[in-house]
DNA sequence: ATGCGCTGTTCACTATAGGAAACGAGGTTT
DNA sequence: AAACCTCGTTTCCTATAGTGAACAGCGCAT
């Protein structure tokens, strides 16, 4: 096991299982913005080129539209996939949600180069993904490939002192309190210097397009 | 051949024109996909319950999936339908940026209740705003108001004790050690609470709708 | 070489999406 | 009320997406 997919697996339990497929009520979600912009089906049909049928049997779910139809959708209608792919357009997820963890409570992955504490994993669907990690690795190769992941990481030092390893640059020590914003596709990997294993605060971008 | 029918087929053919609308190389895109896994169209076949035959025509332009054929892809793939139609844009800006900010070289702003040090401030266009904020209220009473922006913050106490006010919960006690992620569109606000000004590392999302 | 196993493509057929026209349900005019 | 409009739905029919099987190309083993 890589060191690559280690933190790939941490990240995805992060990430939470997938909501596998949804329903994607996509008829019902055409319906709504046809009537929010007082459109009869004919005026849809005729800013989109498909005929009326086809749009009524598409608002009823009686056909699945092919992509094509569903391209002449978004650009006649002056809207773009997501928009019509996000039926609840909610705002109420943005409100109010909070997840506390404790030092020391977070869940625990160890790796044998990191030993990886998820923090704020209570919460699903959220932009950013913290976590605090002890660098076990002393030495750069300890770690058979470079760890590589979507995204942007920044990282802050909080004890001891690390040896950041990328890709593209001359190797870079950091000591505490020291932080760093990255690209985390960018390979990179952690080694600690100091007498004791160093300890990282870490937070990564989650993969975008989020609905 | 009435007149009506007649305009219809006319706006009809020139919305179906198809000029503009097209630059979605969806068949391209699944096969760097599916290269870029290694997988085989039989791969993909017994993942997404799409025919052989069916996916090589997709990959070559010669059919137009159906949209629950997309939705097998997706679903199959494990991936979501934005990264399926985005090849283009990703990669260029994803590579190998970097931002580094030595213990207290950060950005000061200083304000009546708060010292913030913005970290990474050199990188534009980045996702997430790291800062680091010395705690300078004391009660919660010196805030005119909450707190409150678009978007997520994650926060860790790095010294000191805090309270953390929010709109919606009863204030919380956070120590050195402990972290907290909460929708930061809910008014919020810190106090210090420890002899010293406590210090905590926040960072926040950029808000999206980046397109 | 011959045969085997695997790849991706192409064929012939079936299933289904898309279009034109007919239909039925309100609403407005006369 | 009948004669329309205009709306959305439904009914054919044709165009095409989706499938399984056959095919050609390639590496590998015997």
């Amino acid at each position: 096991m890589t060191a690559t997919t280690d933190q790939d697996a941490a990240l995805r339990i992060a990430a939470g299982r997938k909501p596998f497929v949804e329903p994607l009520r996509l008829g019902e979600r055409l319906k709504e913005i046809r009537l929010a912009h007082q459109w009869t089906l004919e005026d849809v049909s005729r800013r989109t080129g498909l005929a009326r049928s086809t749009l009524s049997k598409i608002e009823n779910d009686q056909i699945s539209p092919t992509f094509t139809a569903v391209q002449k959708l978004i650009n006649g209608l002056g809207i773009d996939l997501p928009q019509l792919l996000s039926p609840p357009r909610v705002q109420p997820r943005t409100m109010g949600r909070r997840d506390l963890t404790r030092r020391g409570e977070g869940q625990r992955h160890p790796t044998p180069t990191y030993e990886h504490e998820l923090l704020s994993c209570e919460l699903a669907q959220k932009r950013m993904i913290p976590f605090k990690t002890i660098v076990r690795a002393r030495a750069f190769d300890e770690f058979s490939e470079w760890v590589r992941h979507d995204g942007e990481e920044f990282l802050m030092v909080l004890d001891g002192e690390i040896l950041l390893f990328t890709e593209y640059y001359e190797p870079l020590a950091l000591a505490s309190g020291d932080s760093i914003y990255f690209d985390s596709a960018m390979g990179h990997a952690l080694v600690s210097v100091s007498d004791d294993d160093a300890v990282v605060l870490s937070v990564c971008t989650r993969g975008e397009s989020s609905t």
